[in-house]
DNA sequence: GCCCAGGAGAAGG
DNA sequence: CCTTCTCATGGG
């Protein structure tokens, strides 16, 4: 039932891509990474010389409906790095650093669950905090050599908790977010958010309808519709962000529609790929 | 012990 | 419209 797929693929770094804080629940083993997504497990591993990428644990149908959309692997990245690197300095340089990475497409609501619960936080708490509502919460467990991994809760099996029932998993203020969240969620699509659902919608209409969840405002917006609406031209605006636009391109850290006037038109139409590649250089520099 | 983290919401101007 | 304050928690 379960077997082994290799794709021909460049421009792949397992390291990079999920590292650079856009997914927080993979988990590197000896030679590769292991993944809950779409209440699956799976196992990757990329070979830098023959550029294969090896799905371990799946079958057909995931991989033509389900992986190779969630690793971008139909986006020319070769075209957008050349494009890029030409734009300036500051972008060759964190484009060299992080060639491999790759935008992923991944599930809507395991997405917003995550960046509700990155505001104001750290990595390593993000990460902690996740696992935790998961192993807690979700109603499914799958095993893969021996070990338990739990998918993200969907909006039905978090709605009706209390403050009191997410105490343990140490939220802070944003358990409250996340309840209120879900009922809303459960509400507006009860058949769970896709991407298709939201296709018709501009970018600017998708920013509105995702900002009108209990914490979600701009930044968390974007962070969603970059990872998981595949609208790669999305500029989420982080500190890190702040703090390289202030030092790349001059801009004062409180001016944030300077920056986002300036990143739609300089990124065009890259804006959420350049986005990450400047944002993991810096952070790892 | 202190500053900060992939910010949002509310209050006040 | 914009600026400032507050929020919970723990990593480094």
């Amino acid at each position: 039932m379960n077997n082994d797929f290799e794709i021909k693929v460049k421009n792949f770094d397992m390291d990079t891509t999920f590292h650079c804080g856009q997914a927080f629940r993979w988990k590197k083993l000896e030679h590769s990474y292991v993944g809950c997504a779409y209440e699956r497990v799976i196992e990757v591993e990329y070979d830098e010389k023959t550029h294969s990428l090896k799905i371990l644990h799946s079958n057909t149908e995931d991989i033509d409906n389900i992986w190779r959309e969630y690793f971008d692997l139909n986006r020319d990245y070769e075209e957008i790095k050349e494009s890029l690197s030409k734009r300036d300095q500051h972008l060759k340089k964190a484009i060299h650093f992080a060639g491999g990475m790759r935008i992923l497409n991944q599930e809507p609501w395991e997405t917003i669950l995550s960046f509700i619960i990155s505001q104001n936080n750290n990595m390593a708490r993000i990460k902690t905090n996740i696992e935790n509502l998961s192993r807690n919460f979700s109603t499914k467990k799958i095993t893969y050599k021996g070990e338990e991994y739990y998918p993200i809760p969907n909006p039905f099996e978090l709605k009706d908790l209390t403050l009191k029932d997410l105490e343990p998993i140490k939220l802070g203020y944003r358990g409250d977010y996340i309840i209120k969240s879900a009922k809303r969620m459960a509400e507006l699509f009860p058949q769970g958010i896709t991407r298709e659902e939201v296709e018709h919608l501009k970018n600017n209409e998708l920013e509105e309808m995702l900002t009108s969840f209990p914490g979600i405002g701009p930044k968390v917006a974007n962070c969603i519709m970059l990872f998981a609406f595949k609208r790669i031209d999305s500029f989420p605006i982080d500190t890190w962000v702040k703090k390289l636009m202030n030092q790349f391109y001059g801009f004062s850290k409180t001016d944030l529609k300077g920056m986002k006037t300036f990143s739609n038109e300089f990124f065009y139409p890259y804006g959420g790929i350049a986005q990450q590649y400047l944002f993991h250089y810096v952070r790892n520099n």
